[in-house]
DNA sequence: TCAATGCGTATGTCCGGACAATCGAACTAC
DNA sequence: GTAGTTCGATTGTCCGGACATACGCATTGA
């Protein structure tokens, strides 16, 4: 029953691959995370091809002049990031790529900044409401107290993309609407010091109402990709809370998952 | 500027919490994964509470009898699963819940089953095709070079849930009908010694053809939620590529996101 | 009253070593 | 020739300690 499995990963190991790395022990970076960066380097550089073996830890740590612990610790990091495998006996090597990134906490404004679209944002609501029953639900505030709701449209190339609207509590942020046109909702968070830590995502999909199909020029009852989202920042408030929805024509969520070890 | 962000976290911090831990020194259960388990189910039985203060490693380690490396390395691993937080000069704190699970790379039988349903499944193809040049590319073999086609309806409660049509490379896999009725892909592929690594997704919309329409029981142009993904082994090889079509209304991704710290 | 300073505490980093578990390949015996 | 065994190589786990760094709080000073 195993030998399907078991006959097919052919013994194409490369060779082990000799690599300059060197660390500063001046200075502040941490030295597993200097190693850790120059490996990463040599993947994304070609330097360290996929299937190579890294050579072994102590071997590698004595000509680095670093313990093993630290060395492990800069390869587990990469390990975790799925650019590594390890296989006890064999030896550490670098996966046969295809791995890109994985999914991140990211928002809409970043990822078409990535992708080398300049994104722009309409804001069409800015404005303080009481929390409905689901919003309230969502940011674990009380129903009918204030929060401040921002409706956005996002464009790319002059097309509507996605409209966004969201939530957020009170008191958390100075929501300047020049400020939500020349950037992300995310951003303007972290300037201001809040820990993004996790968000609970839902995607789906559904027809467009008369309003959405109008607000995304789209013709009613056209598919719409919609997310929603509540985000959390480290101290474990919801920080914010969005209902999305999408062109489907001009965006899909793509994303990598790694396997949980 | 920072004046928001740095009042609204209160100090609303539990007082360190007691409790009762152990480790079987006997078991072939690594120590640091006793604890992280004897402390993950502390958090999700609600011993621990969101927000309580776990107690400085030194002493944890101390009372357990076990070192620092070990203590922390379990710790870590759930601060990895976003169930901690540490805070350098404050201690270690359990987050403020909602955390569930983070995006597994799952197959929607486990979704299902996990989600209370037996999911059925109708096996409606099961053959060999010359691969297309977008399944070539994807799998990473030679177009026109054999492959594995398998077309399953996914049922739950008797009603059509999604369509899965998927591309699997040969010799990998004994792809029997009766047992891909009574299981999942994923299952298959981990019983067969095959270890799963990544994935590659792209989740969308799209309105039903006809055809599709038919096989999930819409309305032509009805909205429909797609996703593609190619999935690789910890070799790096492509072992399976999908294209699967849900029905909103029956189907939605969710999931919860962490922020790579 | 408010800002600057110092101190205790907890995590962050790093070291050097030890033994166990597992894989692959060479070797041996049948 | 084939199956089983042994053995070297490599990672996995664990220990005990040391110092650095950052945060919160109390104290001190203006």
């Amino acid at each position: 029953m195993w030998s399907y499995a078991r006959r097919v990963p052919k013994p194409e190991v490369d060779p082990t691959v000799s690599l300059e790395l060197s660390v500063d022990r001046s200075s502040p970076v941490p030295l597993y995370f200097q190693l850790s960066q120059q490996l990463e380097a040599a993947i994304e550089h070609g330097a360290l091809t996929p299937g190579s073996l890294l050579g072994n830890e102590i071997e590698l740590a004595a000509r680095l002049g670093l313990s093993r612990p630290t060395v492990r610790q800069a390869i587990q990091s990469l390990v975790d990031k799925g650019l590594l495998v390890r296989r006890r006996g064999v030896g550490t090597q670098v996966v046969h790529s295809q791995v890109k990134r994985p999914l991140e906490l990211s928002s809409l404004y970043d990822d078409l900044e990535a992708a080398g679209q300049r994104p722009a944002t309409k804001v069409l609501v800015n404005t303080v409401v009481p929390a409905t029953a689901e919003v309230a639900a969502a940011l674990g505030v009380a129903e009918d107290s204030e929060v401040h709701q921002v409706e956005r449209l996002r464009l790319a190339h002059g097309e509507p993309m996605a409209y966004l609207c969201n939530f957020i509590p009170p008191g958390l942020l100075d929501l300047d609407t020049a400020q939500l046109e020349a950037t992300g909702l995310y951003r303007m968070m972290r300037a201001v010091g809040i820990t993004l830590h996790s968000a609970r995502q839902t995607i789906g999909a559904r027809a467009a109402t008369l309003a959405e199909a109008e607000r995304l020029a789209e013709p009613e009852g056209a598919p719409l990709l919609t997310m929603q989202r509540v985000t959390f920042d480290d101290t474990g408030r919801a920080v914010e809370y969005g209902t999305h929805t999408y062109r489907p024509s001009r965006y899909s969520f793509e994303f990598q998952l790694l396997v949980r070890g």
